[in-house]
RNA sequence: GCUGCUGUAGCUCAGAGGUAGAGCACUCCCUUGGUAAGGGAGAGGUCGAGAGUUCAAUUCUCUCCAGCAGCACCA
């Protein structure tokens, strides 16, 4: 039998047998490592304890100590056995797949009636029943053949979908059995499903999901589970969850009287005196930094002919998605059937056709705070954070091709610079490069593509490719911002587009003195301001910063004797510039910094006879519970000061 | 849009085939209180909308609307 080295991680090598297992390794090394394994690392790739090593190879064994490693081979398990439990308890479900996910696993199913959450609750103690049971974890590799007749036999059609789509590439097609249940699996698994600890998961919620993620196809029914390896840590997960539920900027809309929305304009949002503060202080904040920025402002029509649409084509892809306003002009033959704007790029474009433009105006930057309207599907609506009515910070750069590098790298640098002063200093970069249907030849498509990856590249952004999500027009750059709960939202954006400028015939004349079309860069920093606000909100917990805070400073009296102070201290500080508001009600102390404490604004100055007497104030700042007394004077010029937009300073 | 769940006072929620409740918020009165809810009284609801079953529906059934979770979508 041949011999194969194998390198353990303290640089020790030993020689085995070729087709040896790291089961057997491991028991070559100690009884104890044996039953602890779980898995392990053969030149980098996860490896199963049961799959033989063929040549000289790097190796690592795990145990449950190995974090990412057990987590994924924890929660794989799980997956697996739960659908061992459903199988078991209903045979007649389907299964279909189960991945690993963040936290957890997912599992599909196909059952004609709802898993309700008693039935949850079933599939639980079954599941705890197969873990104590200590089955065995065995795979062997299967023929496409035998997988396909085997699947068909028992009836799992969706098995046998799958096993046709995997790719023959040599490949094996592995069968794991979890006790005497079976599934097709690509591993690597544990030993024995006591390996899985029993008081470390929990099965969290259903929900619909299509087969194979086509809204064509079935729904399934898709339980999720959390898993971890211990208890503490589920119990940590489960309470970051309700830390995270107080966070959600619904919640905190209402209770620091923000905005509300209701039925008769679903997905779009009233705004409150105080939330509007907030938006508008966020737009000034974003005029200024985009004039620094050398872009030019300007605004367009809401209601716009159908015509522009179909030229720029967008009727043809989101017609579906757009409110329609037909208007049956008296003197008109036909119905006139306009468009409520569901973006500004057509219109900046007009206005660019407008006179004529010279490769000396180029780059022209050109931005609108754009109130747009888009028909959204129900299901997507979410808060404020996806809407049918939103204003996007949006602006269209039109520049030469030569000039594509640079101006990626200067928006990466602005965005960058107003996440940072909007405390938001990691974010994820996504490239995004051409999807199936899509507008403009393949020639137009490399070129894009290379050009924004280069400059995205040039500018040391690090991102990660987004395969086929780009736009339909070019490919993108997304900037992405993550919420309370973990999830992703693109907030900002930079799209190559050569498509536009064709369709909507662009022009400048060159320095050759014939025309060139230009090409447009579309981009936005906060993407929507209602978008952007939410995950403020969330980001801060609504403890928003100073100067975005819509409620800056309460001044509250401790007794009805010092109310007239109190109204000259508000007045002296909106006059420094502060948002400050009086609460001379006729209520204790205690209630009123309860009250303006859960209401989140970040400064209650007290007063009462002291410091009518020595014209100071008492401060209590959000989230202190101590209070310091301080002149009147010097308050007033810290809190001017930090009522001043970062960019002010 | 799809699957499932939900919709009762401004908010959070209880309730039941016989016509609606609590806490907080609100209004008024008492209290002038020193840093996260002082006391009392009062007012407040077409029980999401429409249809059906029933002597009787807010409760049961159906349709629609909206919200929530996930999926699909996201110019």
């Amino acid at each position: 039998m041949a011999q194969i080295s194998l390198t353990f991680p303290d640089g020790n090598a030993r020689e085995f047998d070729a087709g040896i297992t790291p089961a057997e390794v491991a028991a070559s090394i100690s009884k104890s490592l044996s039953k602890k394994a779980i898995s392990a690392t053969i030149n980098g790739q996860h490896w199963d304890l049961q799959w033989p090593i063929d040549a000289d190879a790097d190796i690592a064994i795990h145990t449950m100590q190995d974090a990412p490693q057990a987590l994924e081979l924890i929660r794989h398990d799980l997956a697996h056995i739960m659908a061992r439990a459903v199988q078991e308890l209903w045979p007649d479900v389907k299964v279909t797949i189960g991945p690993v996910i963040d936290n957890g696993w997912y599992y599909d199913f196909d059952r004609k009636e709802p898993f309700t959450p008693e039935d949850l609750g079933a599939i639980e103690k079954k599941m705890k029943d197969i873990i104590n049971a200590r089955d065995e974890v065995r795979t062997e590799v299967w023929s496409r053949a035998d997988a396909i007749a085997h699947y068909e036999k028992t009836g799992e059609n969706y098995k046998v979908e799958l096993v046709n789509a995997i790719p023959d590439d040599g490949q094996p097609i592995r069968m794991y059995w979890h006790g005497d249940w079976q599934d097709l699996c690509r591993g690597p698994h544990l030993q024995h499903t006591g390996q899985v600890p029993g008081d470390a998961f929990k099965l969290m919620s259903v929900a619909g999901a299509y087969w194979r993620g086509d809204s064509n196809r079935e729904m399934l029914q898709r339980i999720y589970g959390v898993a971890f390896q211990n208890r503490n840590d589920l119990k940590a997960y489960l309470l970051m969850l309700e830390e995270a539920a107080k966070r959600d900027h619904r919640k905190l809309g209402r209770e620091m009287d923000l905005f509300h929305m209701q039925e008769e304009a679903p997905g779009q949002v009233f705004w409150h005196p105080n939330g509007w503060t907030v938006y508008t202080t966020l737009q000034d904040y974003m005029r200024r930094a985009q004039r620094a920025g050398g872009y030019v402002e300007v605004n367009t029509p809401q209601v716009v002919d159908r015509k522009l649409w179909e030229a720029s084509g967008h009727w043809e892809k989101y017609q579906e998605n757009m409110f329609i306003v037909e208007v049956d002009e008296e003197h008109a033959r036909e119905k006139a059937v306009n468009a409520l704007k569901p973006m500004n790029c057509p219109c900046h474009v007009q206005i660019f056709n407008q006179g004529l433009k010279s490769y000396r105006d180029l780059p022209l930057r050109m931005a609108e705070f754009g109130s747009c309207n888009r028909y959204e599907p129900s299901g997507a609506l979410h808060g404020i954070m996806r809407v049918r009515g939103f204003t996007q910070d949006d602006a269209h750069i039109f520049c030469s091709e030569d000039q594509i590098e640079d101006e990626t790298k200067r928006f990466i640098d602005f965005l960058s610079g107003i996440y940072k002063d909007l405390g938001f200093e990691g974010f994820k970069v996504k490239f995004s490069d051409r999807p199936e249907t899509r507008a403009g030849s393949d020639e137009v498509w490399d070129k894009s593509e290379s050009a924004l990856k280069a400059a995205t590249q040039a500018a040391g952004c690090e991102f990660e490719l987004n395969p086929g999500e780009g736009a339909f027009y070019g490919p993108k750059l997304e900037f992405v911002l993550t919420d309370a709960i973990g999830r992703d939202w693109q907030c900002g954006t930079l799209q190559v587009d050569f498509v536009l400028p064709e369709r909507l015939d662009a022009t400048y004349v060159g320095a050759d003195g014939s025309k060139h079309r230009p090409v447009m860069l579309h981009r936005a920093v906060l993407g929507s301001f209602e978008r952007f606000i939410g995950i403020l909100i969330e980001e801060h917990a609504g403890k928003l910063p100073f100067w975005l805070a819509p409620r800056q400073v309460v001044v509250a009296s401790i007794t009805g004797e010092a109310n007239d102070y109190v109204t000259e201290v508000v007045d002296i500080l909106r006059k420094a510039g502060i948002r400050a508001e009086a609460d001379i009600r006729n209520e204790k102390i205690n209630y009123k910094v309860r009250e303006h404490s859960v209401g989140k604004v970040p400064v209650i100055l007290a007063v009462g006879h002291r410091e009518v007497e020595e014209r100071t104030v008492t401060v209590r700042r959000l989230g202190e519970n101590k209070t310091s007394v301080t002149s009147l004077t010097e308050i007033t010029d810290e809190l001017a000061k930090a009522a001043k937009a970062p960019d002010l300073l």
